[in-house]
DNA sequence: GCCGATAGTTGTATGCGGCAACCATTCCGG
DNA sequence: CCGGAATGGTTGCCGCATACAACTATCGGC
């Protein structure tokens, strides 16, 4: 039949594991890279991506929406990247309550290392996969995400 | 050729998706079970998976390595749990350090209660789905998770 | 019976994240 | 062109999840 329930519940507890893992796998970057908080890195990082992408560069609450994060949220991330020197704010000349962020040629080394390092673990861990499947897993990936945001994105996307 | 690296910084984008993704999801939580913090629910399902499956009942200490939380971690989150009325704590007749941990009546219907809840949340995100993709996705899920942790998890088998 | 190992708890600190209140600026309707 | 509503951002305050270190109580072997 087709409830599926039990398969559900089944990939209900791998997502618990691959929590877990990932877990196990942030606690490590604070050895290599104590300056940077895990959390903080996809933030630098959808900065990275937003800045080379739409029309202008990346507003704040633009990056919040993008990272689902509240706006308060993302200003303390940012003040704390631009404390630390990978992020700098320049006024909006179109807008005075605005700013627009982008990475310091610091900010793109760092960002750059940590995601060498995350890289090699991945390549580390994921040896023995061959491509196709590490392709595959990916696109179930995201499409899981995707499938399982599609209930709140609405707001998002309705806003823009 | 084999190097593979686009692939496995593809696949760590959207493994921070996914965490977004999760972080709505669970976000939700607290709307229908305000009583049970997320994390903790992980905990409670451990100690309902670990009651029944070795030998004896569950302790503290396997319960935190199989969590591969701290143990001072498990001890909060148990705590809170009895005090919510959900886990009960029995002298170990064996050691007077340990206790071993089971769910009450409460602590099962309220397991049951939102596993029930993320189970119609899944069923609805994933409604289109065939039933062998999803078994596809939870193997691969899986996979990962284990060989992610496969570096970590040496020290606790060993500690076996 | 003493001493080292062990189970658990508690103190303290940090990262992450939300909500509400607030400030400054902008935009719009008169 | 002015005044009030909307908007971008920050800050205060909170709670959860987690770790590490210090401590307590117990166990187990010699």
């Amino acid at each position: 039949m087709t409830d599926g329930s039990a398969a559900r519940r089944e990939l209900l507890a791998h997502v618990r594991e691959m929590l877990r893992a990932v877990r196990l796998f942030k606690n490590d970057l604070p050895a290599q890279h104590p300056a940077v908080p895990f959390g903080t890195v996809s933030v630098l990082s959808m900065i990275d991506v937003m800045a080379a992408e739409p029309p202008a560069g990346c507003h704040g609450k633009e990056l919040a929406a993008r990272c689902s994060l509240d706006p308060s949220t993302i200003s303390r991330t940012v003040a704390t990247l631009v404390r630390s020197g990978l992020v700098q704010r320049t006024a909006d000349p179109a807008d005075g309550r605005a700013s627009v962020l982008s990475l310091t040629p610091l900010g793109r080394q760092t960002l750059s290392d940590v995601t060498a390092w995350a890289d090699d673990r991945l390549a580390d861990a994921l040896k023995e996969w061959r491509p196709d499947e590490l392709a595959a897993f990916t696109a179930l990936l995201r499409r899981f995400s995707t499938d399982l945001m599609s209930r709140y994105d609405q707001p998002l996307e309705a806003a823009r």
